[in-house]
RNA sequence: GGAGGGAUGGCUGAGUGGUCUAAAGCAACGGUCUUGAAAACCGUCGUACCGCAAGGUACCGUGAGUUCGAAUCUCACUCCCUCCGCCA
């Protein structure tokens, strides 16, 4: 939810930010005509209490019925309005940064750095649906039966790979060394305070993910009636609430937590799109990061997110591209999205693998997760999520990235540590 | 799933219809004293909204209700605890 008091000084900025997103249609004169309208009976209400306390106090009995009734019509005719300017008010995106280029759709995102070289190969590169199935790795099919389109078995060494990618992420969010070489590397200022390794809850109250402004669209979340909840679509949602209601010391900032958990999505209106392999499922493992920080270091804590992501992708040597998103392609809450592309030769492409979101204290206002300063002022936290690894996205990378011409996948050199020193993933038994 | 108990300020905890603008203790902060610290003593010690200020209003898990008046009574919900059942 964006800041109301923003709202009023800024109408300009909003209305851009809302073309600009493609959410044309908020009619921001009636939220302003609510907002002044509640506050006049908020007065109001403030001198009815005021008289019915002096009332009681004279036990002037007669008065205090009186007042009774008042009161009563002035909070219903208050309640209208705040709900109505709630309902109105949570349809605003946040306003994009400065620099977030301003575009009708993915059309308009700009590349602002490569790394790495695409790989050539003498032969004609497979792509992952194709080497998973003829080593035994990636079974579709049979997964179709069980449980359907868009849903794998993952088998051995590529489970295993799996792991090994979980165990590099694990190994350096949590190290105070590792954190410290990432922000050296990438010549950033922000702290190199590690991140907390988190096992969050997988289902949630679908009233918390909608004060994340993560419940919409409903139709791309799997949903449980009976007791009104819903999967998480990635661990960042129930990281985001886990301070929610409470008041974070400025000394305790930043707070960073990773998180690896399943996320699933329903991809409604994704009918026929990536139907083959695994890049587009239903469920699917994913490690997050999610950050908490003063509003001054919210920017600066983003570009820390990237460089992980940025380390993670060196060390497992995949090419990638850093993509700043432009208005009309990015998500709700964000003020600055920046995504990461890894080269995948089996489709002679760059696919996103990685997501990294700055929502500044957009989440926060509805969440209640504050900061005190050290003067004793109060304001919402900046949050930041992005990706650390989403497992099937990069499991592809890996396979036709590194595969051979004899079909099988070379491992890269800084996961072979944890896959018991294996070079190569074969043909499975 | 069944039975019972509970939710009060950063923490502990008193308060069962009207000076509650919530006792007390702990913690924290400022001060006095001290070479410094501790102790002792004095003071401060929640959040939101309105207001230039003085000040006003709301908030005792959440929501509704009873009453001139609710932390206190009623109902629903949420969460926590104990026991029983089931269970990885």
């Amino acid at each position: 939810m964006i800041d109301l008091t923003f709202l009023r000084e800024n109408p300009d900025i909003v209305r851009a930010a809302i073309t600009n997103k493609n959410r044309d249609g908020i009619d921001l004169d009636r939220i302003i005509e609510l907002a002044d309208g509640r506050k006049k009976l908020s007065g109001d209400i403030s001198e009815i209490n005021r008289k019915r306390n002096a009332a009681q106090e004279a036990r002037d009995f007669e008065a205090g019925k009186t007042l009774k009734d008042e009161l009563k019509e002035a909070e219903e005719r208050y309640q209208a309005a705040e709900k109505e300017l709630v309902s109105l008010l949570i349809k605003i995106p946040n306003i994009p940064s400065a620099d977030t280029p301003v575009g009708p759709d993915e059309s308009g995102n700009k590349v602002i750095r490569q790394w790495g070289d695409k790989p050539t190969f003498s032969f004609t590169p497979k792509a992952h649906w194709d080497l998973g199935r003829e080593l035994g790795i990636i079974d579709s099919e049979k997964a179709a039966e069980v449980s359907g389109a868009r849903f794998t078995y993952l088998k051995g060494d590529l489970a295993l790979l799996q792991n090994a990618l979980v165990q590099l992420v694990i190994n350096t969010l949590t190290s105070e060394n590792e954190m410290a070489k990432i922000v050296q590397a990438f010549g950033l200022t922000v702290s190199p305070k590690p991140f907390t390794l988190v096992n969050p809850p997988i289902m949630m109250r679908s009233q918390v993910m909608n004060r994340m402004a993560r419940l919409d669209p409903i139709d791309e979340r799997y949903y449980f009636e009976k007791d009104d909840m819903v999967f998480i679509g990635s661990a960042e949602h129930t990281l985001g609430p886990i301070h929610m209601d409470e008041v974070l010391a400025e000394e305790s900032l930043p707070i960073r937590y990773v998180a690896y958990t399943p996320a699933f999505r329903r991809e409604a209106g994704a009918a026929g799109k990536d139907t083959r392999g695994i890049l587009r499922q239903h469920q699917f493992d994913k490690a997050e990061m999610e950050s908490f920080s003063k509003p001054e270091d919210g920017r600066a804590e983003q570009d820390l997110l990237v460089a992980v992501q940025e380390y993670l992708m060196q060390k497992i040597g995949l090419p990638y591209q850093v993509v700043l998103i432009c208005t009309g392609d990015m998500g709700f809450p964000d003020q600055r999205q920046i995504d990461i592309e890894t080269w995948m030769p089996g489709q002679d492409t760059y696919r996103e693998t990685h997501s990294s979101d700055y929502v500044g204290g957009f989440q926060a206002r509805r969440l209640n997760t504050r900061l005190k300063r050290a003067s004793g002022e109060i304001e919402p936290v900046h949050m930041n999520d992005a990706t650390a690894f989403a497992m099937g996205r990069t499991l592809i990378g890996l396979i036709e990235n590194y595969q051979n011409e004899d079909g099988t996948i070379t491992i890269p050199e800084a996961l072979r540590p944890y896959m018991a020193g294996k070079t190569k993933i074969e043909k499975q038994a």
